[in-house]
DNA sequence: GAAACAGTTAAGCAAATGCTTAACTATACT
DNA sequence: AGTATAGTTAAGCATTTGCTTAACTGTTTC
Protein backbone atom coordinates (compact mmCIF):
# COMPACT_ATOMS: atom_id res chain seq x y z
CA UNK A 1 0.00 0.00 0.00
CA UNK A 2 2.33 2.22 0.90
CA UNK A 3 4.16 1.23 -2.10
CA UNK A 4 1.43 1.93 -4.24
CA UNK A 5 1.18 5.37 -2.86
CA UNK A 6 4.95 6.26 -3.11
CA UNK A 7 4.65 5.24 -6.76
CA UNK A 8 2.50 9.08 -8.13
CA UNK A 9 6.25 10.27 -6.07
CA UNK A 10 8.59 8.12 -7.29
CA UNK A 11 9.53 5.73 -9.99
CA UNK A 12 13.28 6.71 -11.58
CA UNK A 13 13.46 10.48 -10.10
CA UNK A 14 10.09 11.60 -9.37
CA UNK A 15 7.57 12.57 -11.94
CA UNK A 16 4.94 13.98 -10.12
CA UNK A 17 5.25 17.79 -10.91
CA UNK A 18 2.53 18.99 -9.19
CA UNK A 19 3.52 17.43 -5.51
CA UNK A 20 7.09 18.16 -6.00
CA UNK A 21 6.35 21.55 -6.73
CA UNK A 22 4.23 21.97 -3.40
CA UNK A 23 6.57 20.38 -1.32
CA UNK A 24 9.25 22.80 -2.79
CA UNK A 25 7.60 25.71 -1.65
CA UNK A 26 6.72 24.43 1.57
CA UNK A 27 10.81 23.93 1.91
CA UNK A 28 11.24 27.64 1.66
CA UNK A 29 10.03 28.32 4.78
CA UNK A 30 13.11 27.19 6.56
CA UNK A 31 15.24 28.40 4.10
CA UNK A 32 17.47 31.06 5.88
CA UNK A 33 16.82 29.55 9.45
CA UNK A 34 19.88 26.97 8.31
CA UNK A 35 21.80 30.95 9.56
CA UNK A 36 20.94 30.50 12.63
CA UNK A 37 21.81 27.25 13.78
CA UNK A 38 25.20 27.77 11.54
CA UNK A 39 26.56 30.74 14.29
CA UNK A 40 25.85 27.98 16.73
CA UNK A 41 26.93 25.49 15.72
CA UNK A 42 30.13 26.54 16.59
CA UNK A 43 31.22 25.53 20.27
CA UNK A 44 33.07 28.89 20.81
CA UNK A 45 29.82 30.87 19.65
CA UNK A 46 27.56 28.87 21.85
CA UNK A 47 29.87 28.72 24.43
CA UNK A 48 29.99 32.99 24.00
CA UNK A 49 26.03 33.67 24.03
CA UNK A 50 25.48 30.99 27.54
CA UNK A 51 28.13 32.96 29.53
CA UNK A 52 26.61 36.31 28.05
CA UNK A 53 23.17 34.45 29.53
CA UNK A 54 25.04 34.67 33.11
CA UNK A 55 26.05 38.72 32.96
CA UNK A 56 27.68 40.92 30.58
CA UNK A 57 31.38 40.34 29.99
CA UNK A 58 34.06 42.11 27.70
CA UNK A 59 36.03 40.58 25.35
CA UNK A 60 39.57 40.13 27.37
CA UNK A 61 37.45 38.64 29.84
CA UNK A 62 35.82 35.95 27.16
CA UNK A 63 39.38 35.25 25.88
CA UNK A 64 40.41 34.18 29.52
CA UNK A 65 37.81 31.97 30.34
CA UNK A 66 37.43 30.69 27.14
CA UNK A 67 41.60 30.05 26.82
CA UNK A 68 41.49 31.21 23.04
CA UNK A 69 43.13 34.68 21.51
CA UNK A 70 41.37 38.16 21.36
CA UNK A 71 41.28 38.09 17.65
CA UNK A 72 39.77 35.02 17.92
CA UNK A 73 36.84 35.82 19.91
CA UNK A 74 36.78 39.53 18.19
CA UNK A 75 36.19 37.59 15.32
CA UNK A 76 33.32 35.24 16.60
CA UNK A 77 31.27 38.48 18.56
CA UNK A 78 31.41 40.10 15.27
CA UNK A 79 29.59 37.83 13.54
CA UNK A 80 26.99 37.39 16.52
CA UNK A 81 27.07 41.09 16.26
CA UNK A 82 25.94 41.00 12.56
CA UNK A 83 23.40 38.29 12.87
CA UNK A 84 22.05 40.36 15.88
CA UNK A 85 22.23 38.40 18.79
CA UNK A 86 24.73 40.55 21.00
CA UNK A 87 24.64 43.91 21.65
CA UNK A 88 27.97 45.68 23.05
CA UNK A 89 28.54 49.07 25.00
CA UNK A 90 31.59 50.84 25.34
CA UNK A 91 33.12 52.12 28.85
CA UNK A 92 36.76 53.54 28.57
CA UNK A 93 38.58 51.40 26.67
CA UNK A 94 36.84 47.74 27.10
CA UNK A 95 34.19 47.07 25.02
CA UNK A 96 31.15 44.61 27.10
CA UNK A 97 28.89 42.38 25.10
CA UNK A 98 25.17 40.69 26.50
CA UNK A 99 22.78 39.14 24.98
CA UNK A 100 20.50 41.12 22.10
CA UNK A 101 17.52 39.24 23.33
CA UNK A 102 16.86 36.19 25.58
CA UNK A 103 15.23 33.62 22.26
CA UNK A 104 18.47 32.28 21.43
CA UNK A 105 18.74 31.56 25.00
CA UNK A 106 15.44 29.57 25.22
CA UNK A 107 16.94 27.98 22.19
CA UNK A 108 20.02 26.72 23.39
CA UNK A 109 18.08 25.16 26.79
CA UNK A 110 15.67 23.76 24.34
CA UNK A 111 18.13 22.00 22.47
CA UNK A 112 19.92 20.92 25.39
CA UNK A 113 17.07 19.18 27.06
CA UNK A 114 17.16 17.15 23.74
CA UNK A 115 21.11 16.90 23.81
CA UNK A 116 20.53 15.57 27.57
CA UNK A 117 18.05 12.40 26.05
CA UNK A 118 20.13 11.40 23.65
CA UNK A 119 22.79 10.13 26.30
CA UNK B 1 30.78 50.90 39.34
CA UNK B 2 30.94 48.34 37.03
CA UNK B 3 34.19 49.75 36.08
CA UNK B 4 35.51 48.77 39.22
CA UNK B 5 33.08 45.49 39.72
CA UNK B 6 34.81 44.08 36.39
CA UNK B 7 38.41 45.02 37.60
CA UNK B 8 38.11 41.53 39.68
CA UNK B 9 38.38 39.73 36.24
CA UNK B 10 39.91 41.63 33.85
CA UNK B 11 43.43 43.56 33.84
CA UNK B 12 45.81 42.81 31.07
CA UNK B 13 44.43 39.06 31.01
CA UNK B 14 42.20 38.77 33.69
CA UNK B 15 43.90 37.05 37.06
CA UNK B 16 40.95 35.85 39.27
CA UNK B 17 41.43 32.17 38.93
CA UNK B 18 38.58 31.53 40.97
CA UNK B 19 35.69 32.84 38.97
CA UNK B 20 37.70 32.33 35.69
CA UNK B 21 37.86 28.50 36.98
CA UNK B 22 33.90 28.35 37.93
CA UNK B 23 33.14 29.80 34.20
CA UNK B 24 35.28 27.56 32.37
CA UNK B 25 33.49 24.60 34.52
CA UNK B 26 29.43 26.20 33.69
CA UNK B 27 30.61 26.52 29.65
CA UNK B 28 31.15 22.82 29.32
CA UNK B 29 27.63 22.21 30.01
CA UNK B 30 26.95 23.37 26.34
CA UNK B 31 30.25 22.07 24.80
CA UNK B 32 28.41 18.70 22.76
CA UNK B 33 25.71 20.77 22.44
CA UNK B 34 27.10 22.59 19.01
CA UNK B 35 27.37 19.37 17.20
CA UNK B 36 23.44 19.38 17.53
CA UNK B 37 23.32 22.72 16.11
CA UNK B 38 26.19 22.15 13.47
CA UNK B 39 23.76 19.42 12.06
CA UNK B 40 21.14 21.91 11.62
CA UNK B 41 23.46 24.05 10.35
CA UNK B 42 22.68 23.34 6.46
CA UNK B 43 20.40 24.45 4.52
CA UNK B 44 19.83 20.91 3.37
CA UNK B 45 19.34 19.53 5.89
CA UNK B 46 17.07 21.26 7.52
CA UNK B 47 15.15 21.07 4.98
CA UNK B 48 15.17 16.66 4.82
CA UNK B 49 14.09 17.68 8.53
CA UNK B 50 11.19 20.26 7.64
CA UNK B 51 10.49 17.50 4.97
CA UNK B 52 10.26 14.23 6.81
CA UNK B 53 8.30 16.05 9.23
CA UNK B 54 5.51 16.16 7.16
CA UNK B 55 5.67 12.13 5.84
CA UNK B 56 8.11 9.77 5.83
CA UNK B 57 10.10 9.99 1.97
CA UNK B 58 12.68 7.69 -0.31
CA UNK B 59 16.36 8.80 -0.54
CA UNK B 60 15.03 9.60 -4.31
CA UNK B 61 11.81 11.99 -3.70
CA UNK B 62 14.53 13.86 -1.50
CA UNK B 63 16.71 14.25 -3.88
CA UNK B 64 14.13 15.27 -6.71
CA UNK B 65 12.35 17.65 -4.24
CA UNK B 66 15.10 19.37 -3.08
CA UNK B 67 16.93 19.16 -6.48
CA UNK B 68 20.40 17.66 -5.67
CA UNK B 69 21.86 14.53 -6.70
CA UNK B 70 21.21 11.27 -5.47
CA UNK B 71 24.79 10.82 -3.13
CA UNK B 72 24.40 14.34 -1.52
CA UNK B 73 21.28 13.24 -0.57
CA UNK B 74 22.80 9.97 0.88
CA UNK B 75 25.37 11.69 2.15
CA UNK B 76 23.35 14.09 4.32
CA UNK B 77 20.91 11.51 5.99
CA UNK B 78 23.58 9.45 6.54
CA UNK B 79 24.88 12.26 9.12
CA UNK B 80 21.09 12.50 10.83
CA UNK B 81 21.05 9.21 11.13
CA UNK B 82 24.49 8.74 13.06
CA UNK B 83 23.24 11.70 14.59
CA UNK B 84 19.95 9.77 15.38
CA UNK B 85 17.81 12.51 14.22
CA UNK B 86 16.21 9.86 11.64
CA UNK B 87 15.21 6.15 10.93
CA UNK B 88 14.67 3.97 8.07
CA UNK B 89 12.71 1.55 6.37
CA UNK B 90 13.42 -0.87 3.41
CA UNK B 91 10.78 -1.47 1.18
CA UNK B 92 11.94 -3.50 -1.81
CA UNK B 93 15.10 -1.45 -3.54
CA UNK B 94 13.86 1.82 -1.83
CA UNK B 95 14.87 2.92 1.28
CA UNK B 96 12.40 5.76 3.53
CA UNK B 97 13.33 7.89 5.90
CA UNK B 98 11.41 9.74 8.87
CA UNK B 99 11.92 11.53 11.59
CA UNK B 100 13.80 9.65 14.81
CA UNK B 101 11.27 12.17 17.34
CA UNK B 102 9.58 15.50 17.17
CA UNK B 103 11.98 16.94 19.59
CA UNK B 104 14.48 18.71 16.66
CA UNK B 105 10.99 19.97 14.66
CA UNK B 106 10.12 21.70 17.85
CA UNK B 107 13.63 22.95 17.84
CA UNK B 108 13.26 24.02 14.31
CA UNK B 109 9.47 25.93 15.23
CA UNK B 110 10.98 27.58 17.79
CA UNK B 111 14.18 29.03 15.64
CA UNK B 112 12.12 29.53 13.24
CA UNK B 113 9.50 32.20 15.87
CA UNK B 114 12.74 33.84 16.77
CA UNK B 115 13.72 33.90 12.77
CA UNK B 116 10.64 35.65 11.79
CA UNK B 117 10.95 38.61 15.15
CA UNK B 118 14.57 39.08 13.12
CA UNK B 119 12.52 40.74 9.98
C1' DG C 1 21.48 -15.53 -14.17
C1' DA C 2 21.61 -10.86 -16.44
C1' DA C 3 20.05 -6.29 -16.64
C1' DA C 4 17.98 -2.37 -14.33
C1' DC C 5 16.89 0.37 -10.43
C1' DA C 6 17.51 2.49 -5.49
C1' DG C 7 20.80 3.59 -2.58
C1' DT C 8 25.49 3.69 -0.33
C1' DT C 9 30.36 4.40 -0.11
C1' DA C 10 34.85 6.24 -1.66
C1' DA C 11 38.04 9.46 -3.85
C1' DG C 12 38.92 13.90 -5.31
C1' DC C 13 38.20 18.71 -5.41
C1' DA C 14 36.52 23.54 -4.58
C1' DA C 15 34.65 26.61 -1.27
C1' DA C 16 34.00 27.98 3.35
C1' DT C 17 35.50 28.21 8.19
C1' DG C 18 38.34 29.39 12.06
C1' DC C 19 42.65 30.22 13.70
C1' DT C 20 47.27 32.84 13.72
C1' DT C 21 50.23 36.85 13.35
C1' DA C 22 50.62 41.54 12.29
C1' DA C 23 48.98 46.04 11.54
C1' DC C 24 45.73 49.33 12.87
C1' DT C 25 42.07 52.31 15.85
C1' DA C 26 40.58 54.17 20.12
C1' DT C 27 40.82 55.32 24.86
C1' DA C 28 43.52 56.18 29.10
C1' DC C 29 47.49 57.68 31.68
C1' DT C 30 51.48 60.41 32.59
C1' DA D 1 52.66 64.64 22.90
C1' DG D 2 53.98 59.68 23.88
C1' DT D 3 53.31 55.21 25.59
C1' DA D 4 50.37 51.41 27.09
C1' DT D 5 46.04 48.91 27.04
C1' DA D 6 41.59 46.95 24.85
C1' DG D 7 39.81 45.80 20.88
C1' DT D 8 39.20 45.46 15.73
C1' DT D 9 40.51 44.41 11.12
C1' DA D 10 43.35 42.21 7.48
C1' DA D 11 46.19 38.65 5.35
C1' DG D 12 47.62 34.07 5.23
C1' DC D 13 47.08 29.33 6.14
C1' DA D 14 45.29 24.69 7.57
C1' DT D 15 41.20 22.15 8.33
C1' DT D 16 36.67 21.05 7.39
C1' DT D 17 32.61 20.78 4.61
C1' DG D 18 29.75 19.55 0.86
C1' DC D 19 29.56 18.48 -3.68
C1' DT D 20 30.86 15.56 -7.93
C1' DT D 21 31.94 11.35 -10.36
C1' DA D 22 32.74 6.57 -10.15
C1' DA D 23 32.57 2.16 -8.16
C1' DC D 24 29.98 -0.81 -5.30
C1' DT D 25 25.78 -3.40 -2.66
C1' DG D 26 21.21 -5.02 -2.58
C1' DT D 27 16.69 -5.90 -4.58
C1' DT D 28 13.62 -6.63 -8.30
C1' DT D 29 12.29 -8.12 -12.93
C1' DC D 30 12.75 -10.60 -17.12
Amino acid sequence: MSEKARQDLCDTYCPHQDKVARYQDRVLEVAGLSELFKVLGDETRTKILYLLAEEEFCVCDLATILDMSLPAISHHLRLLRTMRLVKHRREGRMVFYSLADSHILELIRQAQEHFEEER
